[in-house]
DNA sequence: GTCCATTCTAATGTATACAATACAAGGCCC
DNA sequence: GGGCCTTGTATTGTATACATTAGAATGGAC
């Protein structure tokens, strides 16, 4: 995306994530172009792709509404992740070539020195390994398709910063499925990676279940995470 | 989407659909907006729709791409779908209301009714009672995610009229899942609403295979189904 | 007083003019 | 002669002005 349309972009969907923006509000374009300070052009570019990737609903000739989240809609993305990234890590395992195979192992790697040394770890340093192996991964299953429909699910505020409220016994489970991940990888076992992938999406909505007890008790809408 | 936007998003899918715009082609704005008979705005609107559908790939300050499309694609597809409809099938099992479970059953009898005529049957009114159908699973899922996900899919060119190289044989296979899908959500059974979908949709694969041997002998570029 | 029609307004949709970018071709320097 | 820089052109990106639509408010008629 080129620089207007980008800035636009990351304007409103970080008030969104933030909760500036509360979920079923309109967002108006020319109030969106002030605050953005671009004109309307860049600012319905920006809207029809956060409209692709579920962030805002447009309805034609009536308005952009950001969209509602259930505890439902939770779940789902939740189930239609560990589909989408199981059935990369099979195709993955049975086409990875050996740098996507070592680049998986580093990442892995470093997160488990991260782990094995006492003290604090750095939760940002931590979020990038995880995003970047889960990236190399679904890269490495070769379908574009697959990519994208990876993506826009995975960058849903809901979800971006689940790993925080991990403790080191979910950190060390998380990393053993991505260490297991990489021998699946190595040993070229599709339905083992699938296997592996599944448990470690189940495990982190689990997590993010017990991080937000009050989600998964009723069905209301839900504010979107914050920062 | 509105008037002049979706007459351009109706005129560039209906080009790409039948050939005129070659897969890998670079489309210029200018030029569409020429055969659109609308202004380049409404066309950026529909590149930007058409590229959430995969249709094309938008490169950045580059230019707009027709998607190509390999082998491997079709497979991803096929499989993709698989998954995404037969989670759709079982999601509908488990919250399908009465009034849908009727119009389920209604289409599927329409159907069985046109095959148990003989002669010739009307493919356009097939292709629709069985678009319907799939639409109204989908409905019923009460997934928005899910929904948008999977007609992003199944709008895809070389999915669209497969029904019309089906046999007659294949015809009341297909109808054979159609019912028993319908059983399933009567009875509410997720887990066999999702199989039977799923042997729907590699059926469906099976038949497409049969029906373009030279795809899946090799791996090379293939043009897009015309209509 | 209620219902309908009409007008008004505010927002989205569209067109056009202008800016910035990227690629290509040509010339210049080494 | 080859490589690199510069300039030119074609195309996308952006801004603004105008058209159109949908909703609301107001007025009138019954």
């Amino acid at each position: 995306m080129s620089k207007a349309s980008a800035k636009a972009y990351q304007a409103i969907r970080g008030r969104i994530l933030g909760g500036e923006f509360a979920p079923g509000s309109r967002l108006k374009e020319e109030e969106l172009a002030e605050v953005c300070g671009v004109s309307r052009t860049p600012i319905r570019d920006a809207l029809r792709t956060l409209a692709a990737e579920y962030y805002v609903t447009i309805v034609p000739n009536h308005g952009t509404f950001v969209s509602q989240w259930t505890v439902g809609d939770i779940e789902d993305i939740f189930n239609l992740r560990a589909m989408l990234e199981g059935y990369g890590a099979r195709r993955a395992a049975e086409r990875a070539d050996a740098a996507q195979t070592a680049a998986l192992a580093d990442h892995a790697g470093a997160i488990q020195e991260m782990l094995d040394r006492s003290g604090p770890l750095d939760a940002e340093l931590f979020l990038d390994h995880n995003r970047r192996f889960h990236q190399i991964l679904t890269e490495a299953a070769g379908s574009e398709r697959l990519s994208l429909m990876i993506s826009r699910l995975v960058e849903q505020p809901v979800l971006m910063r689940t790993a925080l409220s991990y403790s080191r016994a979910d950190l060390q489970r998380s990393n053993n499925h991505h260490l297991e991940i990489v021998s699946a990888v190595r040993a070229g076992q599709g339905a083992w990676a699938a296997s592996v992938m599944t448990s470690h999406i189940m495990a982190a909505f689990q997590v993010f279940k017990a991080a937000h007890p009050q989600l998964v008790a009723d069905s209301r809408t839900v504010a979107l995470e914050g920062e």
